[in-house]
RNA sequence: GGAGGGGUGACCGAGUGGACGAUGGUGACGGUCUUGAAAACCGUUUUAGCUUUUUGCUAACGCGGGUUCGAAUCCCGCCCCCUCCGCCA
């Protein structure tokens, strides 16, 4: 959520802002006219309630109470009454407009209409030559018995799959070394969230109201299914005051993510790449505003970290005003090259929020313990998407004769440098 | 799922219709005293909104409704915690 007093005070700040994203701007519109609503309704209703209070004190004090004053009065009750109602009904339409806005770009992000207008940071490793044409992992897969898309349909229908033998191992294994690394190494907080949440934890995190259509929900309970680790990884500290000197908090989560892909159908339906459930291992962040730019910058090179200790050829590309997510004010993508299907396969997407969750969350810090509390700055990335990790070594680790090289770091963990 | 008990400020805990945003204690912070510390004593310690120069006003005692001129306090619904029983991994 933006700041109601940006938009008050400072309109143009946000036409601007959101006309860079290519949002309509008529919303913001309807905000400044619902805020002036609800805050003349609000005197009316407030100055009614203290001439209340005051001669409720009154009465209080007589001995005999006056009869045409308590009448008077309960006249009064009922207006207050009538306008509080009002109040809320536009309040809740006030609010829920601003949950719909979408996070301010920060001011040096690149500005575009798509993702053909994002812009390469920097790369590492250079795409293999095979002296064979590679196969795309839908392929190897099912020939190594390791994928079986076919009982994954029978189970659960389009989008799913069965990892199966080493093909499930592989996964159990990356998972493993991501938690490690992340933990031992970059100095993260291992946490094991729930995977079903309530309601006002997606809102928190800003995938609810806007973005209902991307999840599943349980409507007899209203749990609904995380669709990352950033939903209860925000909300860890939800309605909560960090005490000074505590910050930055960094916490890495495994987690299966679920989502209905309903804006993606018939998109990238071959393979793994795209799925209604996936794991994820997922780098969370809250930090301080002065330091959250910095602490973005560290969060991709853990993630980037995970691609060097896997030795697969990756790119960073910093997406542009329009091709950015709901909260982000800031966002870096890195993304593996998968020779078999000849694509850059995004296994990492790290956003600054700034303030924009923990507004909705209502997460603060004390810079020191005079100080009022602030909201903090959150941070999010993954660290990484196991089906697409999962892609990438297949199709970079792959031999002539289908076989799969384990990489170094996994061996370890699997105590096998091949499969076949 | 059943029965009983409970939910008040950072924490403990008082308060059963009127000056209670809330007694008291603990902790924290500042001061007095002290060479320094402890003890003792004094003081300060919630958040948000509106208004803003100050003063001020409003709201919040788990959450949501209701009764009343007036609710932490009475009534209704819900949530959470604890104990016992049942069930289960």
């Amino acid at each position: 959520m933006i700041d109601i007093k940006l938009i008050r005070e400072n309109p143009d700040i946000v036409f601007q802002a959101m006309a860079k994203r290519g949002e309509s701007l008529a919303s913001i519109d309807e905000v400044i006219e619902l805020d002036n609503m609800h805050r003349q309704l609000l005197r009316e209703a407030e100055s009614l309630r203290a001439k209340r209070n005051d001669v409720s004190k009154q009465i209080s004090k007589m001995k005999e109470k006056p009869a045409d004053l308590i009448t008077e009065m309960r006249c009064v009750g009922d207006k207050i009454r009538e306008i509080e109602s009002e109040v809320d009904q536009i309040a809740a339409k006030l609010e829920d407009k601003l949950l719909r806005l979408p996070n301010l770009p920060a001011p040096d992000v690149p500005q575009g209409k798509d993702s053909s207008d994002n812009v390469e940071v920097r790369s590492w490793g250079k795409p293999l030559e095979f002296s064979f044409t590679p196969l795309p992992h839908w392929d190897l897969g099912e020939k190594l018995g390791i994928i079986d898309f076919k009982r994954g349909v029978k189970l659960s229908g389009t989008r799913f799959y069965v990892l199966r033998g080493m093909g499930s191992l592989l996964q159990r294994s990356l998972i493993s070394l991501m938690l490690d690394i992340h933990v031992k190494e970059h100095g993260y907080t291992e946490i094991y969230p729930p995977f079903m949440v309530k309601r006002e934890c997606l809102v928190g995190s800003g995938n609810l109201p806007k973005f209902a259509d991307n999840l599943y929900h349980d409507a007899e309970e209203d749990y609904w299914f995380v669709p990352t680790a950033e939903v209860p990884l925000t909300n860890l500290h939800r309605d909560e005051i960090i005490a000074p000197g505590t910050l930055p908090i960094n916490y890495v989560a495994h987690t299966a993510c679920f989502r209905r892909e309903k804006m993606a159908a018939g998109k990238d339906t071959r393979g793994i790449k795209r799925g209604h459930q996936f794991d994820k291992v997922e780098l969370y962040k809250f930090a301080e505003p002065e330091t959250s730019d910095n602490e973005l910058s560290k969060l991709v090179k853990d993630a980037e970290d995970i691609c060097r200790k896997l030795n697969i050829p990756y790119r960073v590309i910093q997406l542009c005003t329009g091709d950015m997510g709901f909260a982000a004010t800031k966002t870096f993508d890195i993304e593996m090259w998968a020779p078999g299907c000849q694509e850059w396969l995004e296994v990492s997407s790290c956003s600054n929020c700034s303030d924009f969750q923990a507004r909705r969350a209502n997460i603060r810090y004390r810079p020191d313990v005079e100080s009022k509390p602030l909201l903090v700055h959150t941070l999010n990335g993954s660290g990484l998407a196991l089906p697409r990790v999962l892609i990438a070594i297949l199709e970079n680790y792959q031999q002539q004769d289908g076989s799969i090289r384990i990489p170094e770091a996994l061996i370890p963990y699997m105590n096998v440098d091949l499969i076949k």
